[in-house]
DNA sequence: CATCAGAATTGACATGCATCAAAGCAAGTC
DNA sequence: GACTTGCTTTGATGCATGTCAATTCTGATG
């Protein structure tokens, strides 16, 4: 496992109140009160590099971490050698949820480019949780927003055909970047045309093919993983 | 919207200290006093006619509901008309997390039999899980294990084929009614061929042919909707 | 600059599943 | 018992996507 060195925390004090993702993350709606308690639990930061794991399948389950910079995708492996990747998070989002039912991770998280995330040690969210109702509030709803955004996904698995599924992806990447500050039309793809195949079930060939479709059409340019979306309505 | 007429709820206390199912539920590792305090919240039943709707798309979110007999399935629509069945939920089984992130329900809960449910309204979950350590990690749980095994449904849909889906879906099944007491080896299924189409991601005829084939391999015995596992190795 | 490895594209072909259509089966109703 | 209705099974056919293979592209490295 990873240990941070601690004389690499930058000397500037880690701390929700000074974040400027506190509007997407987990201090969301916390009074400055409740901010100030909040900074105490998350105590530490962590670097992870491009391609390795935050943490994987089986490993005790402590903390949840904020992506703070970088990208990741969670991933799940059958016996077989299968694997699935279940989701890709960036700057904000939680990762880690899928360990708190049996106290280990069920799956494992890659970062896609060097990142950094906040250590939040999830017995100390519960116990801040019973204090305030808006973080015990705040901890559902990500739980709960989870739940139905794994819902989604299995909707397009289960009947949208390769098109669909790869402009529902675009979309969705491109509006959770434009809430980043971003442009909604521009993006960088950080994962594999692999990756993305896993992630909505399509083999990596066919992910390139429709890639080339949607330029054919007009409606995307590609460069790479550059992508630039020409035509929002047409996908 | 189904309100239920007091005068039928059963003479007997609605309580979750001498029901059955505790071992199952909410309730599960809480001590007698919590206990007590669980009775309190868990106010009502309601009964739900086979085909009806517990809640449908857009309902306000008030309340979880404990399935206390019965069968019911939650699925979500497209714009466009297909739609995906998200899930099975049998007795002890927790309906309603998808609400709490919006307030408002993001898909169906359909009964597909006859069945009853603990209302839990949520609002008073949430202040008893601050009171108590073991309710709030339960609620948790809950909703990591939703999570973790809505990411197994996804690895389903993305990478497996028709046989091995089925196969999973009957293997899930059964384990899941073993724990509730019932047979390793005999189920009925509450669904439609459609039903469990929609929710493996594939078309009905392709259930039906799949579960000929596995009858043909003798791994299973079907008449109808009652199945018989032969083989839970070949499966 | 040359080399190399990983990633992406593209083509040819194979196949699993969807689609369309017809018929069989079980349960309820008149 | 005949009829209806909803569900299921089975067959014939087509298509979307997977599979296998060859190139090309890009960035990293010496």
């Amino acid at each position: 496992m990873y240990a941070y060195p601690l004389m690499d925390i930058p000397a500037i004090k880690v701390a929700c109140s000074n974040c400027n993702l506190r509007e997407l993350c987990l201090p969301m709606g916390l009074n400055s009160d409740e901010l100030t308690k909040l900074d105490n639990i998350v105590s530490a930061r962590r670097r992870i590099k491009r391609g390795t794991a935050l943490f994987s399948v089986g490993d005790p389950f402590t903390s949840l971490y904020a992506v703070r910079s970088g990208f990741f995708k969670t991933c799940i492996t059958t016996p077989d050698g299968r694997d699935q990747v279940t989701g890709f998070q960036m700057t904000g989002e939680i990762i880690g949820l899928d360990g708190i039912v049996n106290d280990r991770h069920a799956c494992d998280a890659v970062a896609l480019e060097d990142a950094e995330v906040c250590v939040m040690p999830f017995d100390q969210v519960e116990a801040l949780s019973r204090e305030f109702t808006t973080l015990q509030s705040h901890v559902h709803k990500i739980l709960s927003r989870e739940i139905v955004r794994d819902h989604s996904v299995m909707l397009l698995l289960g009947s949208m055909r390769a098109e669909e599924r790869l402009a529902a992806f675009l979309l969705n990447l491109v509006q959770r970047l434009h809430a980043r500050g971003f442009s909604q039309s521009e993006l960088v793809l950080r994962m594999t045309r692999e990756e993305i195949g896993s992630y909505l079930g399509m083999k990596l060939e066919t992910v390139s093919r429709t890639f080339s479709k949607f330029v054919d059409e007009g409606i995307i340019e590609v460069k790479q993983r550059h992508v630039r979306i020409m035509n929002t309505s047409a996908l």
